[in-house]
DNA sequence: TGAAATAGTACCAAAACAGTACTATATTAA
DNA sequence: TTAATATAGTACTGTTTTGGTACTATTTCA
């Protein structure tokens, strides 16, 4: 299915939120603040700590910090952590049939789709992401998320 | 995880294979000349038809047409089949708590993601597909396969 | 020393995916 | 008219992925 897996979705807000403190934040902290599960929190920090995309502080008043600024964090980086690396199609039909036939009509196209996604979410950083969903809040008394949904 | 089912891989291959041909073309047909299972083969067929994308004629020398010229058929109307209707992210965290905090973050920048992919799906036809796997198997000879895997 | 945090690892249930099976119906050719 | 070859419809199944949990060890600070 062509959707980000929940833990992707998590692991954007995870980020936006150290992008915009400065003192490190725990797990805990952040799972109560957005209401989600505490352990999968814990573990997609883990995660992302492991990636070196943040940073761990160990022991009391220990929790996570951004390792780099958040201009230098792509929406590809976050995703190759909590999601596999980025692959549109892992060409299904293997090599042998290609030689037989001719090759499979679909990888030049597929090719090109995934370029493009794959330029969006290199060019998509942390910052881009913070900024705009700064912008959303503003408003957000006012539209009272009839968009929430997509599509 | 970020990438099409094999039934979409599967389901590209079966429509380029029908833009290609005047005559109705059979389930198994497609199957033997690709390698792929009868029985998918069928089934996707099956769907499409249902969908409105391609014509069955029934019984023997019966099979599959396309129902409207390649040129019509977005690579958005295949992927609606055989995936799920597109949908990059389905709100995850409920409304509720965007009411209690501030709306998600994730949310603004991820629709434009979508959307982005959206339209590029919806400007690749089936023609656009065929045309450059033509292009593609005229080199098949020389390039031998060494860029089958994205990424 | 104890509380609060991360680190590592392993586990589990539910959903989606990939593929199969079976029965019914339509069409054509011998 | 009958046998062969198709699609139509529906339901099933094994495997993988997803989403989430649990447990133990280690680090740090008060």
């Amino acid at each position: 299915m062509l959707k980000l897996s929940k833990k992707t979705d998590y692991a954007i807000i995870l980020l936006c939120h150290l992008g915009d403190v400065d003192a490190p934040v725990s797990a805990q902290e952040i799972a109560g603040n957005y209401q989600l599960p505490q352990p999968m929190v814990a573990n997609i920090l883990k995660q992302l700590g492991a990636a070196g995309l943040i940073q761990s502080v160990r022991g009391q008043n220990g929790g996570y910090v951004l390792a780099r600024n958040a201009e230098s964090i792509s929406l590809s980086d976050i995703i190759s952590v909590t999601d596999n690396p980025f692959n549109l199609v892992e060409c299904a039909h293997d090599e042998e049939l290609c030689k037989v036939h001719q090759c499979c009509p679909t990888r030049q196209p597929l090719v090109a789709l995934h370029r493009s996604i794959q330029r969006f979410m290199e060019d998509m950083t942390l910052s881009t992401i913070i900024s705009e969903s700064y912008f959303e809040n503003l408003d957000a008394g006012k539209t009272h998320h009839e968009t929430t949904h997509l599509s």
